[in-house]
DNA sequence: AACTTTTTGTTCCATTTGCAACAATCAATT
DNA sequence: AATTGATTGTTGCAAATGGAACAAAAAGTT
């Protein structure tokens, strides 16, 4: 993997690792980069999530998704993080049982209970997001300002796109 | 079919789930919807993977990169994938197993071996890689020719920049 | 009405995952 | 050469994960 003195040997000019080459070479292009940089920016962020306040990713998404949707239900959730529902309702008895959110039973439907985030719960989202904001920000600086624009723009219009595809 | 003020109302003629408001309002906005997206393609794909070949997604990760660079280690695959050494480790063994890899002790580094690809290997992932492609292009139909450039240019400039940054 | 089907949230349980410790080997320093 | 430190791959173990089955409630059907 690494060439004996330092010096890239072949044709390599840039301070990129090898095995990048794949980049270029893999089928589905897009979907191998963008689980490259999912991991790249969450992996690390979700292990100093776990580490600096106990959070499992499961318990993390929970919490984004309330503190920006003052109303959900276990099942939005699940829907929106596309992470099972049994994930969910272990999250939400969890931070249920620390004070980071409320659950009210939905009078109108039996079923379910609405779910909403408490100010502990959302002081405590504030530090967590700025954890990710530090890591998105060392990954977006290699962009110019028009690659930002048309990135988040192109990003959006897939994520909704997204959203409307069968699970 | 944007709304001007980015707010996901209750009027609003969308055919989008309301709960996409938290694509405009949530912090890290670029973090999230790459998430979003990978957990888009990546959760059903691997899904429909492992139900069809029974392969785990660290299995996966390491006859895809094996297909693209032909001799690589397991610590090679594990900074590639960011995933542990010991999952490589397991997938290494499970896949030497079943005859969809080599592994040959590298003369030079008795710690070391150097892992490749058989025909069997290569013959599995084409079929993957078919299962990832459907649901790329599923997801990528909603952007057009200038889109599609724009986005794969920016991409592959995110992760050259990721790959170099540390773990 | 009675019934069937669907949906929500939960528990059970097997699988997957990843941290930590480990031995073996290599590299660096003295 | 001897010592120290770093790296590779592996195992043990505890935690996280997700499929499947379940009861309760709602919605749809006859």
């Amino acid at each position: 993997m690494n060439t004996p003195d330092g010096s890239p040997s072949v044709n390599s000019k840039t301070q990129h690792p090898e095995w990048t080459g794949i980049f270029d070479s893999v089928e589905a292009k897009d979907t191998f980069l963008i689980a490259f940089l999912s991991n790249a920016i969450l992996v690390p962020s979700y292990d100093e999530v776990k580490k600096e306040f106990g959070f499992i990713r499961a318990e993390y998404l929970l919490l984004l998704c309330l503190a920006h949707i003052p109303m959900l239900t276990a099942q939005d959730v699940s829907t929106m993080t596309r992470r099972p529902r049994n994930s969910i309702s272990r999250a939400v008895h969890r931070l249920l049982k620390d004070g980071y959110l409320n659950r009210v039973p939905d009078p109108d439907d039996g079923r379910q209970a609405k779910l909403s985030i408490t100010e502990s719960g959302r002081a405590i989202q504030n530090k967590i997001s700025k954890v990710i904001l530090q890591r998105e920000s060392e990954l977006l600086q290699i962009l110019n300002e028009t690659e930002r624009e048309d990135f988040q723009k192109i990003l959006r219009k897939l994520a909704l796109h997204a959203s409307t595809l069968k699970r």
